[in-house]
DNA sequence: TTATATGCAAACGCTTTGCATCACG
DNA sequence: CGTGATGCAAAGCGTTTGCATATAA
């Protein structure tokens, strides 16, 4: 997948970049742009490949610290897949939110918090505890994977569903 | 902490063990022992070192090895930490659960999934996923540790006790 | 010119594995 | 005896760091 420069998505985390001070290298938008184009989770040897792949040999460390940074800046957030590997999705920076991550293709989807809040809050209460943060994370099939499974087990085919995360 | 070998916990981890047709030997002993007398999460590494200060070196492969066969077995889970780390909780086998642990001591607590389930539904529901397995952590301060804090901001005292969540 | 950012490779920490040995059934 | 369990050390992975270089402000 070539990464397409210049989405408003891209423009959005290099504008992330600049606000907060830091340089928006060559580098980091390369990042900032395979980031964007990607809408399911990543890890960070994914960048690393599809970044040689196109063009540029972005160090290992390069890619570590653009994350970091990403991660920091709220862009982008980690989260762990229930084999206990590290990825990480886009985000929308400021409300709170949980993800949604397809265990088929990878894509991932942004979840409001709802009423989520106010059970988290119960839960607090009843233990005595105060609650700090809270992380959901829901796996599933969506909805291109679920008719994908089910034509095949239809027509027998046992092909993959689709890209796979990015 | 001294395990206190035959409590209840450590008895029903170790019957769990041979009714899956696992070997209870000595060493796996140990470690359901230093698990059942953990009342927080814990790492490998942690087990480790104490059983070695305990009596018995094992090999760092038995205790992993062990820990996944806990896991297996589901007397004990694993769980992701703000920090990116891993750790296993002891908990009950059976019925759907999430952790409420203390960023604190580190103590944790099971939570029943509670209205949770019907929440994750609808979600699932309004993203046209089929959602197949929830996780909620949840990290906050227990009542000890925030009675604690309270009292050492009383007296001016800034000692650390924690390293704070995320 | 000074602070940043980068590349590379070595260092790291955690986890797994291969293999010979040992214990249990 | 044969299978399962263990220890050890080496290998594997993902991630971080030190340091010299290159680049941006």
């Amino acid at each position: 997948m070539r990464p397409s420069i210049n989405t408003i998505q891209t423009k959005r985390i290099i504008e992330a970049l600049e606000r907060a001070g830091y340089q928006a290298t060559p580098n980091r938008r390369l990042v900032a742009d395979l980031v964007a184009s990607t809408n399911g989770h990543f890890t960070a040897a994914d960048l690393l490949e599809r970044g040689r792949r196109e063009q540029v040999k972005m160090g290992r460390a390069t890619i570590f610290r653009a994350l970091d940074l990403l991660t920091s800046l709220r862009v982008v957030e980690r989260l762990d897949l229930p084999s206990g590997a590290h990825a990480y999705v886009v985000c929308e920076p400021d409300k709170h939110h949980h993800h949604l991550v397809c265990s088929g293709c990878g894509r991932s989807e942004d979840v409001a918090d709802g009423e989520l809040g106010a059970l988290v809050d119960e839960i607090g209460r009843r233990h005595g505890y105060e609650i700090q943060s809270h992380r959901l994370e829901l796996f599933g099939t969506c909805p291109v994977c679920t008719a994908a499974s089910e034509s095949r087990s239809a027509t027998g085919d046992a092909s993959a569903e689709q890209g796979g995360p990015a």
